[in-house]
DNA sequence: TTTTATTTTTAGACAAGACTAAACAATAAC
DNA sequence: GTTATTGTTTAGTCTTGTCTAAAAATAAAA
């Protein structure tokens, strides 16, 4: 059942279904080499030992994407990422810009038994403290129901953070800066046309977030 | 500073520290290729590898050992070893037969934050759940004093359990079953001649431990 | 001290995973 | 419907860590 994987075939497994559910079609490989960091070439070679292992479909020139044993594979793999990261914020008091790098690490360790001991240790979390949903044992992900990015709120709406769509140490550091978290409530105060930015409501304080960093916050809509 | 090791280098150096601390001597190619499991030839690959890197003092046909930044080394992996089964005993509820193949894993992930933060979250544990003392930050490691073996003990006398010569899945089972643990109190009551095996009192009751048994447990005396 | 046995090292090969350079498809432009 | 351009694959090389088979050094026995 369980077929061993190297960490590097499971990182591209990872890979292949970040980008396949990004845009809802066959994975390239040129934009495969780029997500990681390679060359096309190496790429080829690493589709055609999947597609043996029969995680991958793939077809000479046509590009490629995960079968359902690889689809199962990959929500593994993510479950235990976002385990970790849960565990480094959550129990270790790591920054949530500080924790992408080592869960990378931790991930790749086997064992069934650690994964659902720790799933238990930190009381069957939902959402791992980007906001992104942590599969169970099953691969099942929970669906939210509809959620906004900041951006899309009107005045006086108010919205509390589930999640960001920019992982980058960069803007994880700036939301720490304005102390915004998963859970913050953020009130839309005023749309300034002319750049599009917002004046916003956080913690009783008023601050301006630019257009950009608004796209990047998803919030669930209060009432 | 800190050189970065493959997993394969690690192993190799906590391999050489290992047998180095047994036998107060440099370490033969066939005694390091029984313990790692490998060929002779491979060794000595590894070991001109390492010895490149100088982590090992060697030279032909003349065995090798640790440098002193070898030894530093192998102190903090041996210290993340035994952090982490700490953790998987104390916090995920392994028992303690279990943890050894996981933390061969988890000692390789590089990050020193999450080494101490892990260490300041299990309240800076100076022993495993073998009895093992655990190195701290500087690679210091704390001394008992006098610690005896149970077959040691005369009749009559106490000892408080501290560790274990063998962690084999089955010696840790064995004692499993007769709840002997880190912590546990024992008396002698009996020495059988014959065989060599003791009668001692555990939680109350008495029990037959054979002299192979006996040999395994090292305790602290009591008074 | 010469012979025998053991230990250790070399030489050459292999698989995984990467690379460069070059060939080959597929698509777009004219 | 040829040419450019882009995307993809092949061929050959490299490194790490391993192996086998054979040679060389050391240790033990006669």
């Amino acid at each position: 059942m369980a077929i061993l994987l190297t960490q590097s075939e499971e990182n591209y497994i990872k890979a292949v279904y970040a980008l396949q559910q990004h845009h809802q079609a066959s994975v390239g490989t040129n934009e495969l080499a780029e997500r990681m960091d390679t060359k096309a070439s190496s790429v080829t070679d690493m589709i055609k030992r999947l597609s043996e292992k029969s995680l991958i479909q793939y077809e000479k020139y046509k590009g490629c994407e995960l079968t359902e044993e690889g689809i199962r594979t990959a929500l593994k793999t993510i479950r235990k990422h976002r385990l970790w990261e849960t565990f480094l914020v959550e129990k270790l008091k790591f920054g949530w810009d500080e924790v992408h790098d080592i869960a990378e690490q931790l991930e790749h360790i086997q064992s069934v038994k650690l994964t659902d001991q720790l799933d238990a240790f930190l009381n069957y979390p939902k959402f791992d403290p980007h906001g992104d949903p942590i599969p169970d044992q099953t691969g099942a992900i929970v669906q939210r129901d509809q959620s906004f990015l900041l951006n899309e709120l009107e005045i006086g709406a108010e919205g509390v953070v589930i999640g960001v769509a920019d992982s980058s140490a960069s803007f994880l550091r700036f939301l720490d800066r304005y102390k915004i978290n998963i859970g913050t409530c953020i009130q839309i105060k005023e749309i300034y046309a002319f750049d599009d930015s917002r004046a916003i409501e956080i913690h009783g304080e008023t601050v301006n977030l630019s257009a950009a960093a608004t796209q990047k916050i998803t919030v669930q809509k209060q009432q």
